[in-house]
DNA sequence: AGCCTTTGACCAGCG
DNA sequence: TCGCTGGTCAAAGGC
């Protein structure tokens, strides 16, 4: 594939870390073209794939609408799906036809670069050569900028621009373009993998082996090390669920704690980079919660090469390791800190630093420490119900699978994050697997005591982009709305952040499947100045501190929200 | 001061 | 019995 190649950088303590280098004009130009090799063979190339032709310095493939321009207009494209909602005149309650490259493609008429870029690059730099910095984009900014406003490159004025483009054709894309089938969960690994392109390859990339079958990708990393990462991501966040069932409605959907959360990045690292204002501003807001320092240089990796395993509420001690035969990571062996908690854990991780397998041994005889005291004083204050680990909880990373067996196997990956697992685990929530921090931002929801996850909210929880998850304590002021359009089941989860009660996560689940109601709209949207649009099953952060001095332009074009009614909910 | 991590040593099981 | 590996202990040091 010449789409690119990954060429060594040193880091500071000497590693290769390998650069990206912008496949030729020529290469990329084709890709416009149906009839060219990015199609050709009948196979539709994989989100690595695109992501190389995103990368391309071509004028005239150098935005990534029009990769989903060219997505859509797949002969195997779907029709795309109604709009769910009628927009703002920002330009999404339009679909119209437009021209890329020679070949028409339907997408919404106004979805070019129209207003001011949300996110530029430094002149001179390219979005790859931007995200070969070491620690510009952490993942969970760059995660919230593509979830939050599905955005798009541009080149444009002399900068890469950081624009919006409409959520559903990403899912539309993700359905096409990588073959996968129309399961939402299909769609959120598509989300990741290309994020993941942007994000973890540099790292990853040291690892020069695991062929795609499209090829190495530019990024080094694999298309299946990435699919492996995301399906970790997700099982980890199906696992955590499982084990920490809350009370919640099941039609609720549950942030994915800890997806994100284990995405990890060098707050040191950050600090030292050199960007523009606004993405520096950006990228500190979100930094200063990562309690994760990674002065190793594996800063750009999954969270869950953290030092500290994902969270899963509870607080360990770490009293041994032992060095593992053919790997530089050592397993690691942890004790529940509670008094007379016999539970213990042990934490293998991959040749990548990744956490590739948890092992739990024996059963909780307590609550799951309360956040917000557990962090300080290690006791237990948790007046919720909770449920125990089950015996020989195996938590594997991109091998395992999901089932819940004697040896239960659960995501290790962010994961994550300790927090800075991500996969606190990693939140998406932002908070990293370590015990501490993220634990205290770690959800505190009861654990239910039925072993079956609820299928719906083990869907939710996959479809969530694994980004937005802040581990908000929800034990108070959960609030539930529910759009009262006739036959829409949309539904709105709003709750409080737990570090700032000016902040609340809302958590949209569902599409809606019509318009705004008119004479709703400017009140409604008055009195809900977060209430962006819903993207289907997205987790929506409204001015959570993680995001509050993040500035996405896009005040004043707020979608309007839907009629909701509120299910107050008291637990 | 308390908690945690690190790290070398010890012990047990297994081939 | 020996060597290897897994699991644990406990002292030392850091935060």
């Amino acid at each position: 594939m010449a789409t690119g190649k990954v060429e060594e950088g040193s880091t500071k303590k000497g590693n290769k870390r390998p650069t990206i280098t912008p496949p030729s004009r020529a290469a990329a130009v084709g890709s416009l073209s149906m009839e060219s090799p990015f199609w050709s063979g009948g196979l539709s190339p994989g989100p690595m794939t695109l992501v190389s032709r995103f990368f391309s310095d071509d004028s005239n493939y150098q935005s990534f609408s029009q990769l989903l321009a060219g997505a859509m207009a797949s002969p195997l494209a779907r029709p795309p799906p109604p709009l769910p909602f009628s927009g703002d005149g920002d330009g999404f309650e339009e679909m119209g036809e437009k021209s890329f490259g020679g070949f028409k493609e339907s997408r919404p008429g106004n979805l070019m670069v129209a207003r001011p870029p949300l996110f530029t690059v430094p002149p001179g730099l390219s979005p790859s050569g931007l995200l070969n910095s070491p620690a510009f984009f952490s993942p969970p900014v760059l995660l919230i900028l593509i979830f939050e406003f599905v955005s798009d490159f541009v080149f444009r004025d002399g900068c890469w621009c950081f624009v919006e483009i409409p959520n559903f054709m990403v899912m539309e894309m993700g359905i096409e373009i990588d073959s996968l089938s129309d399961d939402p969960y299909d769609i959120t690994t598509l989300y990741v993998l290309i994020i993941q392109g942007f994000i973890f390859s540099p790292s990853l990339g040291m690892d020069s082996h695991g062929m795609s079958p499209l090829g190495e990708s530019p990024f080094g990393i694999s298309h299946q090390q990435a699919l492996a990462q995301v399906t970790a991501q997700a099982a980890l966040a199906q696992s955590q669920m499982h084990m920490q069932t809350e009370y919640q409605p099941s039609s609720v959907s549950a942030p994915a704690e800890s997806l994100v959360c284990h995405q990890s990045f060098s707050q040191g690292e950050a600090s030292r980079q050199q960007m523009t204002t606004s993405s520096s501003d950006r990228q500190s807001s979100v930094m200063e919660r990562s309690e994760v320092s990674h002065s190793d240089g594996k800063h750009l990796q999954p969270s869950v090469a953290a030092d500290k395993p994902a969270d899963d509420g509870y607080n360990w001690r770490k009293y041994g390791q032992k060095p593992i035969k053919g790997s530089e990571y050592p397993r690691s062996y942890y004790k529940c800190t509670h008094l007379n908690c016999l539970v213990k854990k042990k934490v293998e991780r991959s040749s990548e630093g990744q956490i590739a397998q948890i092992i739990y041994k024996n059963e909780h005889n307590h609550e799951k420490p309360q956040l917000s005291r557990r962090a300080k004083d290690g006791t237990d204050v948790n007046g919720n119900l909770n449920s125990q680990s089950k015996p020989e909880h195996v938590f594997q990373g991109p091998a395992g699978n999901f089932s819940n067996q004697a040896s239960e196997t659960v995501p290790a990956l962010s994961v994550l994050g300790s927090n800075r697992e991500y996969n606190q685990a990693a939140p998406v929530h932002l908070a990293d697997s370590s015990d501490s921090e993220e634990q205290g931002h770690a959800d505190n929801r009861k654990e239910g005591d039925d072993d079956e996850p609820n299928p719906k909210r083990r869907q939710l929880l996959i479809l969530q982009p694994p980004v937005l998850s802040f581990n908000a304590s929800c034990s108070v002021n959960r609030s539930y709305y529910k759009c009262t359009h006739a036959g829409c089941n949309v539904r709105k989860h709003v709750e409080r952040a737990p570090t700032d009660p000016k902040a609340v996560i809302t958590t949209y689940e569902g599409k809606h499947n019509h318009d705004v109601p008119a004479a709703r709209n400017s009140s409604h949207n008055a009195a809900n100045n977060s209430a962006p649009q819903p993207k289907p099953n997205q987790l929506v952060t409204d001015k959570h501190p993680l995001l509050k001095d993040m500035d996405f332009g896009n005040n004043g074009r707020r979608p309007v929200l839907l009629q909701l009614k509120e299910e107050q909910i008291v637990v």
